[in-house]
DNA sequence: CGCTAGATTGAAACGAGTCAATTACGGTGG
DNA sequence: CCACCGTAATTGACTCGTTTCAATCTAGCG
């Protein structure tokens, strides 16, 4: 790995985007970056884990062990993306797991280092807040829908954002659908009989496990 | 209002504390202090709130509207807490409702002056993230809360959180029954019910429409 | 002191969860 | 490259908790 291509890889980063060369420089020489195989567990709740993760290819799924045992999944993180803020910003240690969906490149910033870049660098600490900000606004929006709508509702509603994601009306599921029901706040078996009944009435088809073709925008929009 | 107590009011909040002497006077030079009756709404879905506002005292509602139209209480914020900054974080417009819960004193900064201090004071920025750092984590153990566990275990858990703010066994609900239903993501009447519930047992007892004695904290965390 | 929104309680309906049994992939190793 | 295995997905029947609808009751603010 040569200066010059990690250079380049930190000024890809959104966070980082608006760094002077020298600036670029120095936090090129502080990130390690690492390939992570596919399922591997980056941290998980009770560890302490002490870098700022920034995902430079692949997906990363954060999910949460309710108090009764059960898996909540919060988010999938693409390229561009950071994870790990939570345990330096509020200290202790992580309450959440997160792991890779495939393999994946990911750069690793000591907690110290980040630290230091956030007082020195305004528009690192400004990019980070706009990040959380946007996270805290669809986390809101994930939270009234659970509690509000009903499962039909999501699963069409969650549909239609992979459409308008994809530009298309061929989508394809980020994760399993295990998974996706999980993020969608309902058991799988629900999430499956919900698809079932959408192709069932021609509004879209299921192709393999991971693919959907809708073939009905409208009648989707209006479940 | 004097310069001087304007100052103090802004050393106190949490976001502004690291300042020194010369940024604090030039903050409160920015500020704009205003007492809000009970019952005013701040700012509300589609509103292109331009302020930074920053609670003295008081308690603001926070909530959203679901597409179907149900109000989900997403946070209550009291002194030291600030609000509106998704506005101009995100840009566009605000997404949800803010209303105060009775008279409050607030302080309103223009989005201009605060995108300054943020570039220019990483402290500031510094504190700003680890509140929303913070918020998104409450959010997140909301959000798997309201999935994975049972109404009971919610009502439980929030009366024991509750009681643990308060240092005391004798807790008072900081909004109406109905809109810590709809914050614990069930209908009032479920929240009603499952009071009662605890009453019956001896768990708890009600006094009053905001008052809650916890009777057997011992059983009550086993709910 | 009266009005109105909030709170309580009951009965009934329904949506999602649970349990269980197959089936279908997909990743791994031969 | 293919067969195998384990996990994911699907489907059905049943249970159960929460919502819904409706009828009071109550408390707090004006």
């Amino acid at each position: 790995m040569h200066e010059h291509s990690l250079e380049h890889l930190v000024s890809l980063v959104p966070i980082f985007a608006k760094l002077d060369a020298d600036e670029l420089r120095e936090v090129a020489t502080r990130v390690r970056p690492r390939v992570h195989p596919r399922g591997e567990q980056l941290y998980g709740a009770g560890d302490d884990n002490p870098y700022l993760m920034i995902i430079h290819s692949g997906w990363v799924k954060v999910s949460r062990l309710t108090e009764s045992g059960h898996e909540q999944v919060i988010r999938v993180l693409g390229v561009g993306d950071f994870l790990g803020e939570a345990t330096f910003m509020g200290g202790g240690t992580a309450d959440h797991y997160a792991v890779t969906l495939e393999e994946s490149e990911i750069c690793s910033l000591h907690r110290d280092d980040m630290r230091d870049y956030l007082s020195r660098s305004p528009s690192v600490a400004y990019k980070m807040l706009e990040t959380l900000s946007k996270r805290l606004g669809s986390t809101e929006v994930q939270l009234s829908s659970v509690t509000g709508e009903e499962a039909g509702h999501r699963v069409a509603s969650y549909l239609m954002r992979l459409a308008q994601e994809s530009k298309s009306n061929r989508v394809t599921l980020p994760i399993s659908k295990k998974d996706v029901a999980s993020y969608l706040g309902m058991k799988p078996e629900t999430f499956s009989r919900r698809l079932a009944r959408l192709e069932e009435a021609d509004v879209v088809r299921l192709s393999g496990n991971r693919g959907i073709d809708i073939l009905n925008p409208h009648e989707l929009s209006r479940s």
